[in-house]
DNA sequence: GAGAAAAGACTGTGATCACAGTGGCTGGTT
DNA sequence: AACCAGCCACTGTGATCACAGTCTTTTCTC
């Protein structure tokens, strides 16, 4: 069970439900997910060693706020691996998920350009697991999960509320043609500049931690 | 108290008081630590997210087997990850702590020469934390430990009992050359000398899992 | 009326108990 | 003697209670 409310919390981590600054607490989010706050307990422990959840020297526990120097760690350690995941999955990635990958990038295209930013998101993020998945590699897989996990809240928080957000596809299509061409170099090049575009997105975006400002109207814990 | 047991099995772990395929009890470590069960099962689960314990479909928990594969994916990663902290460090390193790592260096070197190869690997191991700290990068340092911890039982296993292994710290100095000369270019091609250095002591090792043997006198729980 | 102090409603955390499932040991049967 | 069945010890897990903190709110006093 408590595996259940474990991947539930992650999963709603990466969506976006939970927003950076926001306070949580244990029994909220049992009550909320219909469970005693034992399963729950464990689970955000491990979220707190993942750097998903911070845990205040006042014992509360909150979704860390995101700085442009972490960010920039965060989008740096990305390119790495998931650069090495690319170059791994475009040796052994078979045809038939190459073309699952066309479908849910097209997915995330529709939902962009009908203006649901939420689900392109969604889809984009499965677009780049269903990617390294196909690398099959238990090392790498949990470290770049951890890392999208870190910047979930912030990156719905800033992607989805900006409304004028020029966003093509390109890099994902040249990531599919290099897939296709057997070329790693080239795949890989494709994800570092699509991770690239990512992080220009999202620098110049106003939803940093404030360096002072300590924002009074601190969430209240909805679980 | 939950940190202070959880950051003891951590250093367990990596000072090799673990054995690969050993078999550990919730009960026995709390009795070991002297503590109750209770913040155990909590380090223990996040130890498990971590990748440094196993658990199987039984519901026992053990200290994963090292393979081969697994093994050289861990290494590449590690060769990735502390490329970038060598990197980072060099930019921002002290004299001081120059100092501070040739001092470990040689206590390391020390300790290998009297044989006590336990205390050389801890050492080696304070080496490379004591650099990557002083990139003062909170994304990088956890993931990196994280790596440490899930080799650190195979790592003590196979080195501290192999003997007639020779090894220099030729790496290590010339990666603290590099550091003085603010190289970041050639520190970082030594880091990766030393981590291919020891990856292949590792991978000429015969302790990796069995393919198919099963181990039928599996260690039993010592806590 | 304003400030300070006390009380109350939270918080996370440790301890303990109950329970379902597994493993191995023992004892009886063929 | 070999094999099978039943029993017992032991596993992780969930639930509940008790406790020591912190923060808010209320109330009393000046």
């Amino acid at each position: 069970m408590e595996e259940q409310v474990y991947s539930e919390l992650r999963d709603r981590f990466m969506s976006g439900v939970f927003l950076p600054g926001q306070v949580l607490t244990l029994r909220n989010l049992a009550a909320n997910l219909g469970v005693s706050p034992m399963p729950v307990r464990q689970a955000v422990r491990c979220l707190i060693v993942e750097g998903a959840l911070e845990m205040l020297p006042n014992r509360t526990m909150q979704v860390p706020r995101m700085t442009r120097d972490r960010l920039a760690e965060l989008l740096g350690v990305r390119r790495a691996l998931e650069g090495i995941a690319t170059e791994a999955a475009c040796r052994v990635i078979t045809a038939r998920q190459i073309g699952a990958l066309e479908k849910i990038h097209a997915m995330s295209r529709k939902a962009f350009e009908s203006g649901d930013m939420r689900r392109s998101l969604v889809m984009n993020q499965r677009f780049h697991f269903t990617l390294y998945e196909s690398a099959q590699s238990t090392v790498l897989m949990p470290i770049i999960q951890g890392l999208w996990l870190q910047a979930g809240p912030f990156m719905h928080l800033a992607l989805s509320s900006t409304a004028g957000m020029h966003w093509d596809g390109t890099h994902h299509l040249e990531l599919v043609q290099a897939l296709r061409d057997g070329d790693p170099a080239e795949a890989r090049q494709a994800i570092e500049r699509d991770i690239n575009k990512t992080a220009e997105a999202l620098l110049v975006t106003p939803h940093f931690a404030a360096g002072r400002a300590e924002t009074p109207e601190r969430l209240r814990a909805r679980g």
